[in-house]
DNA sequence: TTTGAAACAGGACGACCGGTCTTTTCTGGA
DNA sequence: TCCAGAAAAGACCGGTCGTCCTGTTTCAAA
């Protein structure tokens, strides 16, 4: 069953074939511990034709963060908050799902795009470019959802700042529980986003002092 | 002043000095990035030397996390939250202290022991078990500090969560840090923790420089 | 049917990887 | 003083890396 493939002639298919096995190897293992070779084995191409599509692996690199981490993360967040009924809403329901996940495959692969960023920040401008440019628009859409059901100026004000605390203890959530490997770092942060943002505060400057048990 | 030096023979020295320039170099470039050779060239040392000491490279990436990882993050985070007055003022110190040296230094390399458990803890259970005991001793030392000041038995039980959710933080605003470059994220973090974990206002960082000894 | 460009095959390439080897140099205890 | 063994040197190995090159196949327009 070796040799007897005819040539499919379907380049969109080979081309998204390759982003989808080397956006998974990238997850998996990182972008420098997967091999060109390895890309080529599963998905099941020659070099010849990973060399047509993408000349070099940073090229093919910087392909799977814009055509895969990127929609990635507007699935799993972005598009999760958008439409949830609040901010909160959103922000829990895409921990707990991503937390669902990881029990149901039994390992923690990471965040693709915090993967990649810790990866490759500094070894490449264009890299941390791609990455900087995620990050925003997560945080912005995280910030929109927080701003919106916020009257007041002070308050909508910090939304920017809340947004960035959010992704961050999400992105460091799943650091620890990948370095555990088992999802209770995303549930135990949920748990404490959900005690900070529940209180729903309509005064002015009136932080709390300490957390009333409710 | 090459090939003038006459052995140092002094075997520790030698094994340290390796073991400095590994975890800078693991540090800024990564485990997989960093080659053997790149080792022996800035440490100035030779092949054999370097094989006498570590005879994998997986033994040097394990003696990195444990002889030099640890310790960062047991001066960094764990004696200063410890020493501080308390447990919120020690967290801001420590995020102050690693926003500072990042403006000082211009760029964002990212937590050593953050950057390497992503790349490595699901490349081999050695690693992973190592940084995940890093993180549990982290974790353990700020739940310690935050139980020490709750005579409430319901908040004492929560400061385990609760320091998971800082270290979290932490871990997740040097992400995002490191992908854009700036001390920036680590800031806002820590002001989102102050506002949540106590009285401090989001005022400008007004910590005392020095901590009295006493 | 012809033809030119795109799509793909398959392997060659030089560089470099981590690791091993043998040899030489140094040292502390007997 | 001697010497067993640790410490360090430096060449060396097989393997693999990313890239590139030369053909061959396929499609679509002429």
């Amino acid at each position: 069953m070796i040799g007897e493939k005819k040539r499919t002639y379907d380049p969109l298919a080979l081309r998204a074939r390759i982003l989808d096995v080397a956006a998974a190897a990238f997850q998996a293992r990182g972008y420098h511990s997967t091999s060109t070779h390895d890309i080529m084995r599963e998905a099941g191409v020659t070099g010849g034709a990973l060399h047509h599509h993408f000349p070099t692996k940073k090229s093919l690199g910087l392909a799977v963060i814009k055509e895969r981490v990127g929609p990635a993360v507007q699935e799993s967040w972005i598009d999760t908050v958008r439409h949830a009924r609040t901010a909160l809403d959103g922000i829990l329901r895409a921990f707990d799902d991503i937390a669902e996940s990881i029990d149901n495959r039994g390992t923690v692969l990471g965040c693709p795009l915090n993967n990649l960023a810790i990866e490759l920040s500094l070894a490449d401008p264009e890299f941390q470019e791609a990455m900087r440019h995620i990050f925003a628009v997560w945080r912005d859409a995280v910030a929109d959802k927080l701003r919106s059901e916020r009257s007041d100026a002070q308050q909508a004000r910090q939304a920017e700042e809340l947004a960035t605390f959010v992704v961050a203890s999400y992105s460091g959530a799943i650091a620890i529980a990948k370095a555990q490997q088992n999802a209770e770092p995303l549930r135990t942060c949920a748990r404490q986003l959900a005690a900070m943002l529940g209180q729903r505060p309509p005064a002015r400057r009136r932080l709390a002092r300490e957390q009333p048990a409710s």
